[in-house]
DNA sequence: GTCAATCGTTTCGGTTCCGTATTATTTCGG
DNA sequence: CCGAAATAATACGGAACCGAAACGATTGAC
């Protein structure tokens, strides 16, 4: 079953999930995120490893200093880890953590929640 | 019918849509909006006028400096646009643009054509 | 062994955003 | 009237982010 979505419902529902990581920030500060670093966490995520900064900063078409300092931002926040790849030490494989795990299916969790409540 | 999605679609879905924000942003910068301006937009568009600096924080449950600055950011970008009001001149009325009109509009349809295109 | 290429990080100057506190304007109760 | 309350905007110091450029470490071609 393809999922449809009309384009008034799929705006309500995008309002509706915005408002409330805007509303629960402050809380819990794991989706205090800009949009390119929640697309970088939902890649890292979401696609196959390895993960490294090029790799990410190709897929967004965005700088590598963008990557890093995002990097720099969700691992204070313990929602992803670097790692040196040993194979080659020039690369930087970005591993995923279990808070971001969390972070993440919890998000998926209130999309889902705030699909089956919006109005036909 | 209403809007069914599994967790592992939902957040495909907003990874996709959301590498989409971030790429086009630089020759459209309508959506190089935070998560809080994106969530003024859409309140401003999708919920009954009319739309106050103070309702608008109260229902984000942010400060109000912080609409007043988003206000200003998105004025600047034509998206939406501020008129006393009348009736009551301590009150700002916030007013819908056509340009804002059409982001939100093409953001709908970002969305559908996205949710189509799930894996199911 | 050397040197160009690659990779991630850092630096730089500038811009934007934040939260708190303060301000100017307007309304309203008495 | 006049002072209290309400509203939006502004001031301020600090933090985060940006793009471009420069940098150090590592690799690989020759």
């Amino acid at each position: 079953m393809p999922v449809e979505l009309r384009p008034l419902q799929a705006l309500t529902l995008w309002h509706r999930v915005t408002l409330d990581l805007v509303r629960e920030d402050g809380q819990d500060r794991a989706f205090d995120l800009s949009a390119r670093q929640l697309a970088i966490l939902l890649t890292i995520y979401l696609e196959p490893p390895p993960h490294t900064v090029r790799g990410l900063a190709s897929k967004l078409r965005v700088t590598k200093p963008v990557i890093t300092r995002a990097l720099d931002t969700m691992g204070r926040l313990d929602l992803v880890a670097r790692r040196r790849d040993d194979a080659d030490r020039r690369n930087v494989v970005i591993q995923r953590t279990v808070k971001g795990a969390l972070a993440v299916e919890r998000l998926g969790d209130l999309i889902v929640a705030h699909a089956s409540a919006l109005p036909r």
